[in-house]
DNA sequence: CCCTCTATGTGATTTTATAACATTTCAGAG
DNA sequence: CTCTGAAATGTTATAAAATCACATAGAGGG
């Protein structure tokens, strides 16, 4: 088995929530968001956004791939990379770079710059927002000139529950 | 070609400045902060860092790689990622994520988090200090009982060559 | 209906990274 | 100085991530 399948034990990021609530709205809010742009949220796409809904962690295009293939659609990879990408050019998915793996947006269609806690122990992901232009980066790119056009911002370590369970 | 070779064309990050000298002075620093610690700065990893330091761009490791071959030195991956393991564990070189690459260090030997300006472009990466707990990020981190371990922050853009080039 | 543009399916390939194991080098012990 | 064990290097092979190229299928406008 080439990926980690099967929610079962999936971390819910950070807190408790009424997850199956959490999936359906923010599918239907994507569906809302697409109809109103004339974007096409085909078969694949939706469900490789309700894939990365359901587990509240990142998935890699191949895992992915992996549940695309059980779920009857095409195997190979351009077809989760496809729908990937789609998916992060209109803001429902966010690429983390840390672990080439992907993870469902929580403010799907505002256009945001996203920040990222990820927990080096259990993989979850939780998303929040970073503000670019202020602090210590925005500062540098003011006085050199640098024009920020996106920005990565990902934080390593340990979440709550890690943090606990491993002592202190 | 596997991949771009020559620093003739490398931009300096963002400033004019005496690059020979900040290529020396770097290795030097590297050298007696290797010597405190009692770490090997063997013949490869000086050579890898001597030609990160030659380009102030990020160079994927097979880049490295291939340079590393002209050079004499073994000519498989492992040879050029064993170099940057170590070279990114104490400090000298930082990963950068967006790029699956690598880019020396500009303050080698103290402890930072570091942040990056990088020119979609050119190529052209700069260095610059990231504040991780201040900020948003950290607030949410504090908020939600996160605790930050490391912290990957890239900005992609436009550096102030490129821009100006590219009109206003 | 026909044309065109977009999306999907599929095979092959490129790029990035690691595993596994043999050989060499080197610092420190005796 | 010589032995010895750990660290470093060289090399083969393989895994993981991403893209290319081209054929087929669908949606929508005329
Ligand atoms: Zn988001
Ligand atoms: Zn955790
Ligand atoms: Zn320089
Ligand atoms: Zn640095």
């Amino acid at each position: 088995m080439t990926s980690r399948e099967g929610s079962a034990s999936a971390p819910v990021a950070f807190s408790d929530h009424d997850h199956a609530a959490c999936v359906e709205d923010t599918l239907a809010a994507a569906e809302e968001v697409c109809a109103e742009r004339g974007l096409r949220l085909t078969p694949v796409r939706r469900k490789v956004l309700e894939l990365l809904l359901q587990e509240h962690r990142a998935l890699g295009a191949y895992a992915i791939l992996d549940l695309l293939r059980d779920a009857g659609f095409g195997s190979q990879p351009p077809v989760a990379y496809r729908a990937l990408d789609f998916l992060v050019k209109n803001g429902f998915v966010h690429k983390i770079e840390r672990l080439n793996a992907f993870v469902a947006c929580v403010h799907p269609g505002e256009t945001h710059s996203p920040a990222f806690m990820i927990c080096r122990k259990c993989d979850a992901v939780a998303e929040a927002q970073s503000t670019p232009l202020k602090g210590a980066l925005g500062a540098a790119a003011r006085s050199t000139g640098f024009q920020i056009e996106r920005t990565v911002v990902e934080a390593e370590g340990l979440c709550p529950d890690c943090a606990e369970a491993s002592g202190s």
